[in-house]
DNA sequence: GACAGACGCGCC
DNA sequence: AAAGGGCGCGTCTGTC
């Protein structure tokens, strides 16, 4: 895998629109300047396609630009995405965060001018998106190419200037190439069968009844929970169900899930039955069905970068909480297959690789199976423990069986414990913490601490500071752990297309990828994979004996790939 | 009628 | 067994 940015000597270009179908572009030096005339045409997918001797071409944002080229037939290996760079940038200059990030701005901030706001986060539409809010306007007479050009240099230099340049630049290009990514999966969608998705919801939830009504299984389920309780309740408020509970003499905080199961009462599993299909109903029912699913495809618009620990979000369709029963309706084309791939436990052998624990290094320089190898050294061969205590440590768990685990943990592997505990530490006394890329978390808001509105350090101790810590002990990992999984997506990319083949990605949810491929290329997409977890892990980590693994599998259905 | 916040629950 | 991290999104509820 030919990484993103490790080369300092790639060709780069700039380019941008002019707003008729054309482009402006011209050639950069190292340094970020322009190291040519800068030329102007009159097709920007011709201007690109013409010269595929560029190897990265630098431009303000992927979304808008990539999407047309795509759609003229053009692709590129690389990419440098202005404004998802200025993103990182900004939160990691001390103090810096949480300042607009659009070329605008960072234009605005170059010329120590008012800067703009971003423009506001889109709401989730009830169509997928092809209209961009576009972007933020530049001061009138200020040409945006010249802006790209010197912001473009100025993120450069500025990159050399923090923490671990090498690190930073690996992680602008990762964050680039997610942004490629996320076009091409938008473009390409993921494989989806209505016919199936209405068999599954006629099987679990009963016919629609005509008139705009709940279909019939819920319908049964609401009368079986107020015959239970002897009067009509209606189960999906929970207002009702509390105090119909509190006529029956139980006293409920809520009406949780964990909560609802340890209560006895003939009326707690249908109402358990009714939560589980009106959720169904509601978030990937009839509706949703069609608003989403168009031509046998779900396209989620993708947000890399979209959470503050660098996970992905997407916009409408809630595509990163695909239920596990709906996922029937995820069927390869005829001919083709799904090579479906998850990551073994990411969270844990990225905490050995960024604490570089030498105990936990070797414990996830083995197998596939994590916490087994744990449970064996250091858990009495108990693997929930093992993975109880592990968790514990990186979430935070402050109850229960995590915290004695834990002392176990902390005893074997105390750089590994004290690595996620410095992190936690630092959040409570309200400094930040960055990722092993340098992706920095957001700075504590007057929300964390004291509810004075006073914006302070955070009170040690306080349930606000602690809470903090709890977000900046996981931040470190989760964040890590996202950033290493972009480096596989990268990676895996480039690979594909490197071997030629037609397979697409089509699918990416933290830890887990689907590609879409003619059957033939299934066993190389597989080998791909395989490769590309370890590969991301040396080059993202340098040389550890971590090892990671990835479960692949290849289906038609993506129900069956579990 | 629009909007914000809390809640609940789907996913990792 | 208990309830810790990150999200999106639908519903309900209170407010303007």
């Amino acid at each position: 895998m030919s990484v993103p940015a490790a080369r300092l000597s790639d060709m780069r270009w700039a380019v941008a629109e002019t707003g008729d179908g054309g482009a402006r572009l011209c050639p950069l030096d190292q340094d970020g300047r322009p190291a040519g005339e800068v030329l102007c045409e009159p097709s920007l997918a011709e201007a690109v396609r013409s010269r595929p001797e560029v190897e990265r071409w630098v431009w303000r944002s992927t979304g808008e630009i990539y999407r047309r080229l795509l759609a003229a037939g053009v692709r590129v290996e690389r990419c440098y995405d202005v404004e998802a760079a200025e993103s990182l940038l900004i939160g990691h200059e001390e103090g810096q965060s949480g300042q607009a990030r659009s070329l605008a701005a960072a234009w605005a901030r170059l010329h120590r001018l008012p800067v703009p706001p971003d423009a506001p986060a889109r709401a989730a539409e009830t169509q997928p998106s092809l209209f961009e809010s576009g972007p933020v306007p530049l001061p009138s007479g200020t040409d945006d190419f010249t802006a790209l050009l010197e912001v473009y240099a100025g993120q450069v230099a500025r990159t050399a200037k923090t923490e671990h340049p090498e690190r930073m630049r690996m992680l602008l290009a990762a964050e680039s190439a997610g942004m490629l990514v996320a076009a091409e999966m938008y473009r390409a969608g993921i494989p989806w069968r209505a016919d199936v998705h209405r068999e599954l919801l006629d099987t679990m939830l009963g016919e629609r009844i005509s008139g705009g009504t709940e279909p019939r299984r819920l319908v049964e389920l609401a009368e079986e929970v107020s015959r239970a309780f002897g009067v009509r309740v209606r189960p999906d408020l929970p207002n009702e169900i509390i105090k119909a509970f509190g006529r029956a003499g139980i006293l409920l905080s809520s009406t949780r899930k964990w909560e609802l199961q340890e209560v006895e009462h003939p009326a707690v599993a249908p109402l358990l039955a009714y939560k589980s299909l009106y959720r169904l109903y509601t978030a990937h029912g009839w509706s949703w069905l069609e608003q989403w699913v168009h031509d046998g495809r779900f396209r989620p618009e993708y947000v890399p970068g979209g959470t503050v620990t660098g996970r992905w979000t997407t916009n409408g369709g809630g595509a990163l909480q695909i239920p596990k029963v709906i996922r029937q309706a995820i069927r390869a084309d005829p001919g083709w297959r799904l090579v479906v791939a998850d990551a073994d436990q990411m969270e844990p052998r990225v905490l050995a690789a960024i604490s570089r624990d030498p105990g936990l290094m070797e414990v996830a320089g083995r197998g596939e199976d994590l916490y087994a190898d744990l449970a064996a050294r250091a858990f009495g061969g108990d693997r929930a423990q093992a993975k109880i205590a592990m968790l514990g440590a990186i979430y935070g768990q402050t109850s229960g069986d995590a915290l004695t685990h834990m002392a176990e943990l902390r005893r074997r592997y105390p750089a590994a414990v004290a690595y996620v505990d410095s992190a936690a530490h630092a959040g409570e006394e309200g400094r930040l913490v960055r990722t092993w890329f340098g992706r920095t978390c957001t700075p504590a808001t007057s929300s964390d601490s004291a509810d004075d509105g006073e914006s302070r350090p955070l009170d040690y101790g306080t349930p606000r500071a602690r809470a903090r810590g709890r977000f900046t002990r996981n931040f470190v990992v989760q964040g890590s752990a996202a950033d290493w999984a972009l480096l596989v997506l990268a990676g895996l990319r480039q690979a594909m297309s490197q071997a030629g083949l037609r397979a697409e990605l089509v699918f990416f949810q933290h830890d887990e990828v689907i590609v879409h491929c003619p059957e033939a290329e299934a066993a190389t997409v597989a080998e791909l994979i395989a490769a590309a977890g370890d590969t991301a892990g040396r080059l993202a980590f340098g040389p550890t004996p971590v090892r990671f693994p990835l479960t692949t599998a290849i289906v038609e259905c993506y129900g069956d790939a579990k």
